[in-house]
DNA sequence: TCAATATTGTTAAGTTTTTCACATAAATTT
DNA sequence: AAATTTATGTGAAAAACTTAACAATATTGA
């Protein structure tokens, strides 16, 4: 079985590779893998083994081919298209965020109940609330990001969760589970800076 | 050693006291937590065990004792000043959150080379790239978070580790390793999609 | 007061994740 | 063409993390 910490790192990979690319490497070794990412080349042989992912011994691994197979067990031969659920100001940053594109994720339309941000002719739109379940039926929305305020996040949720989309890109500050049919995951931006924090101040400490 | 899964979690079982603490309970057993949060008690007990945290023997936990000492243990008896490395659209969002300073956190300044950015009469103020240095210096500050393009990320890392700065919450798409005197925690974005994009579709696979 | 009960604290067991170690195989050299 | 070198692929070992189990003990009720 995959978990979340081998695709993780299967994405790190891919950035390290297309870097390389870039640079004009056909090839490249575990060894090289593991000492830009800082774990073991033995992890990298064994999450590409995992993936079905083989090279040629003494000869390492060919970039090109890796690369395929990498976008073949992501899936990305189409374009993935994804909402944002609540265009605040984090919501319509994200919305408005160029680094999907090139990944094949597209974001189609934002909502929100505020009149005041709604604009039909935006590009992507951004539609009224109650408009939610309809699109995502009509467009086969599989994926959002949620983006609310943290007083409506658990609403939101049960409404999103009725439209049979298949997960959530959770922001808001409320940590929700997963389900078979509803796959839900959290960022928590303000926990992620506390954790920083106790981290320096823990290292300061010991000097 | 503390690693970072535990402290993420005891941030979860302050948010889920602090909850609990507003519907006026005073006393928690570590069975309610982990029915909440989707772990074992065990492991709820055991975080407690390791952070010092004690409780009474059929008597459960009192959250008001617990909360004192997760503040204590987090270092909450002062604010965290905190500044924003790139005012784009995510930084500009983060600048404004209001998510922060109910934690102890406030961001007390942002930064950025483009003029039109700039507003030193702003709350939080907007100052140019040029001021980091001093700014950092002057005031003290440990921690900050990076927005900047994913072009000059390598740079931004570069002098903000010359000011001694402590920690970087870095949200560019480029993955840094800590050192002794640098911790760099790296979030995302695209990656967490990308990721919950592979868990959906391999779900949808399996029926 | 004493027995019954319920929950912590902690050790042991179990599980997952990572690393080690080396046999195997391709490429290179002699 | 044989020997040497250098990576992969993988099974075993180690480390890290989580859960189970239960002894110790505080509380409740008879």
């Amino acid at each position: 079985m995959t978990n979340k910490g081998q695709i993780l790192r299967l994405l790190n990979y891919k950035n390290l590779l297309k870097h390389l690319q870039t640079l004009g490497f056909k090839k490249v070794f575990s060894d090289n893998i593991s000492d830009t990412l800082e774990i073991s080349s033995s992890l990298v042989r064994k999450d590409f083994g995992n993936f079905g992912i083989t090279g040629n011994r003494k000869g390492g691994y060919e970039i090109d081919s890796i690369l395929g197979k990498i976008d073949d067990i992501l899936g990305k031969d189409e374009i993935q298209k994804v909402v944002v659920i609540g265009v605040g100001r984090i919501g319509e940053a994200l919305m408005k965020y160029q680094g999907f594109m090139k990944e094949g994720i597209q974001i189609v339309a934002g909502f929100d109940i505020d009149p005041s941000r709604i604009n039909t002719e935006g590009n992507p739109p951004v539609l009224h609330n109650d408009k939610i379940a309809d699109f995502i039926k009509e467009n086969d929305i599989k994926i959002c990001i949620m983006t609310v305020p943290q007083m409506v996040a658990k609403h939101t949720v049960d409404l999103l969760s009725a439209t049979g989309i298949g997960g959530i890109l959770n922001f808001t500050p409320i940590k929700f589970q997963s389900t078979a049919e509803l796959t839900i995951n959290n960022i928590n931006i303000v926990h992620e800076l506390e954790n920083l924090i106790y981290v320096v101040n823990k290292q300061k400490d010991k000097e």
